[in-house]
DNA sequence: CTGAAAGCGCTTACAG
DNA sequence: CTGAAAGCGCTTACAG
């Protein structure tokens, strides 16, 4: 390893002025002493060490991406990677390393942070209640992905309209006809997601003067192999009605193919809308219409909100919100038309 | 950040005593400094600064993990997670960090090596020709996954039997009755893993005194919307052929979409068999009779082994093969049940 | 325009 | 058993 020291040597002049040609002050070193410099830089392939940079600046061009542990891997979840996809896309052209990790507490998370000095963080799977807390404990810039927060000084959000996706796959059914439909997805808990897809739902059922029944709401709370529980719990119901929205694709496609097994047909015997769609959908027989949201574009705003956050004060810059979008495919039968 | 200094001075101890609690040496202090120590190293929540350390140890607790940048995004091709997936598990909890990065040259790894001073490397998707230069470039401990290398003093490598895999599967297709069988897959760079894939596919007709014929023989180079032209060079020899052997099944899932919108049926009109078992494989439908490797225990098994690397000598490890297993399901028609 | 020196937070011989 | 001091590779006031 060659340090600015060898480098100072050979070309005979002193580190602070190798520093400085480094640095592009231009300024304050003569033309000719800065080729020299750059040429000795040139020939040994200098490269600073960042232990020493993050030593003394206090930064380490580093950004943590931390996701809130759930069951199962970080890396395993398609939602997840697709973020990923887009934070890494970004932040990698802009000269940021990534430091990725699924963190079970915010006091994990904290001493990431302080044994590598981050300049900045991204956070995913955090519920409303918990951002008083994070930006507590961080004291640096953080984006918060679909996570709502308060604007604090350092914070901002990337997210979609919960709520309004879920009313859109809910009223689709509707006007395809249905009106027993039911819900499922992962637990319900307040200041989450589902909580706004829930509320989602709700709001559809009600504007078109559907009464809600409690018995068609499904959550799904158990690891993997607890899918083929949670799917005879819906076949139980599965004379009540002939509709689910789901809040999530990674579940539907799973509880599809269980359904499927057990000779149940999609749409015909029920009509299932999903939620993200994710690459699966697709591939999936039926196709499954879902509302679709841009996964790897979430990634890529956050990385860019980071970035300006990062130089700029929150009180400048504002949250921001994807679009979202029903995808028509197969899963959905018409039922106005057999009539 | 509370730092060493502080400790030092809010215990009435020097930061020697206070790092060498830290460092468990209790041979060094006495049983009441060390209690008195740790009560204030508790109370301010110390975390060492991984940049100081690294500046004098000479290590970071950092490893790389490096793909070889190929079309597409590293997160987004679901090998590259599963992988990632493995050795995030086995590192993490062994108390290192991952810096993840797809690289287009030696020359970038070189650089982001000597910026972070990682402890080992990780590396995917390098070609046997490939391995002498990375030898040279890194001077850590190295694990290759799918490249085969010449056990120098400091690598070694986690993979499978590819030529095996692709002979079984080819072997399975001639015991149903096929003998117009075709090879499809990424593009076949010697040194690389498709070159033994093939070797498998060649030697399996070789067995079977099956006449090889060329023409079948179909390498997907393009990105991703090329799936569509790829897709049409195949259908042009469908009448010479009445099975595929893929080697991949994230290309097989793509293909035979496009071959189901064109109203060709699987396995009826042609059978296929993938390699990999992804996720989606059972998710498809008909469901992918393929050849599964283990992709989240190759991911464990290199992390292991990068473990042991980094305290003993390679010649002292072995490299180490994961198992395959061909997973019947139902994209390969039986010829021979009709006759 | 140039460089000597202090300092970032740690570790580790070394002396006492 | 304890601590003063040097040093890891850098940056940046500051003096000349």
């Amino acid at each position: 390893m060659v340090t600015l020291k060898d480098i100072a040597r050979e070309a005979n002049v002193s580190v602070t002025t190798v520093s400085n040609v480094i640095h592009n002050r231009a300024s304050r070193v003569s033309g000719k002493t800065v080729k020299k410099v750059q040429s000795v830089l040139e020939k040994y392939n200098y490269i600073p060490n960042m232990s020493a940079r993050s030593l003394v600046n206090n930064t380490s061009k580093l950004i943590g991406v931390f996701f809130k542990q759930n069951e199962g891997t970080l890396f395993e979840n398609p939602f997840n990677t697709e973020i990923l996809s887009g934070i890494d896309e970004v932040l990698k052209q802009k000269g940021y390393y990534l430091l990725i990790r699924s963190v079970s507490s915010t006091h994990e998370m904290q001493q990431i942070l302080s044994t590598w000095n981050v300049d900045g963080v991204i956070c995913l799977g955090y519920l409303e209640g918990e951002v008083e807390e994070l930006d507590k404990i961080i004291n640096k810039p953080v984006i918060l992905i679909d996570t709502y927060n308060h604007s604090t000084n350092n914070q901002l959000s990337v997210g979609i309209n919960d709520k309004q996706g879920s009313k859109m796959a809910t009223e689709y059914l509707i006007k395809n006809g249905h009106t027993k439909i039911g819900f499922a997805g992962y637990p319900n808990t307040p200041g989450g997601v589902i909580e706004k897809r829930y509320l989602g739902y709700l709001e559809a059922l009600n504007t078109y003067e559907i009464q809600l029944d409690r018995e068609l709401t499904f959550y799904f709370a158990g690891s993997k192999n607890k899918i083929d529980e949670f799917s005879n719990n819906i076949i139980e119901k599965m004379d009540k009605m002939t509709a689910l929205v789901f809040t999530a694709d990674s579940l539907a496609v799973e509880v599809m193919e269980c359904l499927k097994n057990k000779g149940i047909t999609i749409p015909n015997d029920i009509s299932i809308v999903g939620f993200d769609d994710i690459t699966m959908a697709k591939f999936i027989s039926p196709k499954l219409t879902t509302i679709r949201q841009d996964i790897k574009l979430k990634g890529k705003e956050s990385a860019f909100l980071l970035i300006e956050l990062l130089n700029k004060a929150a009180e400048n810059l504002k949250n921001v919100e994807i679009s979202i979008s029903l995808i028509e495919r197969e899963s959905v039968k018409n039922l106005k038309k057999q009539l």
